[in-house]
DNA sequence: GTACGCTTGGTGACAATATCACCGTTGCCA
DNA sequence: TGGCAACGGTGATATTGTCACCAAGCGTAC
């Protein structure tokens, strides 16, 4: 495949693109490879680029000051990071990481480019304002969640939001911790009640879903 | 005072703008007044300006499910509701409502001239981006406070940055809990406690300061 | 005025979650 | 093989949230 060419069309906002903003931003974006665990972007590392990810995951976290991390979202494949890439231009002053999951394929865009595209195409700013938008939603739900929501029921969302289509979350409970800002001692209790209930099956490093349905019952809203 | 001709120079960010962009923002837009209590937008009103807050306060807050509510952010005068409004537009399916918190005086622009502006001015797109990147990197602290803040700090800084200039706080404390998102009892045990160490005077409705020195050193971070 | 009802705030019991200290197991690798 | 770090388990305790209920303050209708 031709990545470097095509990957516009890849993007369901950008396809309805006028063509010569395609041109622009086929012409002067990068494609760039990154292996997994990489960060992306960070208070250290501030990135010259906009992204748009052809390919994997970038998870977003922080770093709070008394040590405790907790994800804030995931960027996948078809989203762009404009959001968080435009924070760091404007503010020194905080801890968001960006930090590939996986192996990652992205298109670069430098920001004078990004600017002008903005300022030209009236598609290309309903599809950035719909990233904000959207992310900034997101950022409201979890606040709700943080805030409100039983640690038993969000560990069940996040398991089934993680699990891959065999039904297995390849992760330790310090990183399932990190996913909801809980202490991993929380997240070894709760899944032992899931255990007991014959929910989930227990390994070192993995957790084995038996009874989505239940898990779902309990997680409730959209997965 | 003539605010309908002048009300861009009072904004930090618009006052650098280039005069053809201010003449289109002055003539395409009306000056409101809206008096206190009133809901601006929500998802039940969604709305059809972009607003720019001349003077007053709008606070956006967030019913959950459950019924909890918790105070997000607040709109200052020479600040935009270009977030949530944009957040709306997007997206119908969430529940942050904007409310004026004291009389309130706003220039209205229409969405497009609102679209026509980014589009032609540098400066407007970067005053549009500011004001996203400061949202999003304030609902970040957010959630980091929310997740792992203790509440009694919680409580000492929202009371600092309530209080007025004669360090009264003109609340109840079922709206101090809606601030923190938690419970009205939380408060009321908290308030006793910072009361007992005489940091503070209560009366019903009002909280009076009369230790700041020890609220800011409970609460350390900036004010 | 008085009675009523709503708002505000106080309290105890209990549940859920966080924190701390510590332990044993597992797997890696020098 | 031994040491070491990562992983997960556990009990004790602190903090915060929930529930049920009460009393005082305040406004309003009568």
């Amino acid at each position: 495949m031709d990545a470097q060419t095509d990957w516009v069309e890849r993007f369901p906002g950008l396809s309805r693109l006028e063509p010569s903003v395609k041109q622009l931003l086929t012409n002067r974006s990068v494609i760039i490879d990154v292996p997994e665990g990489v960060t992306l972007f960070g208070p250290k590392n501030s990135p010259e680029n906009m992204l748009f990810l052809l390919d994997g995951t970038v998870r977003v976290q922080q770093v709070s000051e008394t040590g405790h991390e907790i994800v804030l979202y995931r960027i996948q494949a078809g989203q762009s990071c404009v959001l968080t890439t435009a924070c760091l231009l404007a503010y020194e002053d905080y801890a968001a990481d960006g930090i590939t999951e996986t192996p990652v394929q992205a298109a670069a865009v430098p920001r004078d480019v990004f600017d002008d595209l903005v300022a030209q195409s009236k598609s290309f700013r309903d599809f950035v304002f719909a990233a904000f938008s959207k992310r900034i939603t997101d950022l409201f739900r979890m606040i709700d969640e943080v805030a409100f929501q039983r640690i038993d029921v969000r560990l069940a969302d996040r398991l089934l939001s993680l699990a891959g289509s065999d039904d297995v979350v390849k992760t330790t409970h310090q990183k399932l911790s990190v996913e909801l800002g809980t202490a991993r001692e929380v997240v070894s209790r709760q899944l032992q009640e899931f255990h007991r209930r014959g929910w989930i099956d227990q390994a070192r490093g993995s957790v084995t879903l038996l009874d989505v349905d239940q898990l779902k019952r309990l997680a409730k809203h959209n997965i």
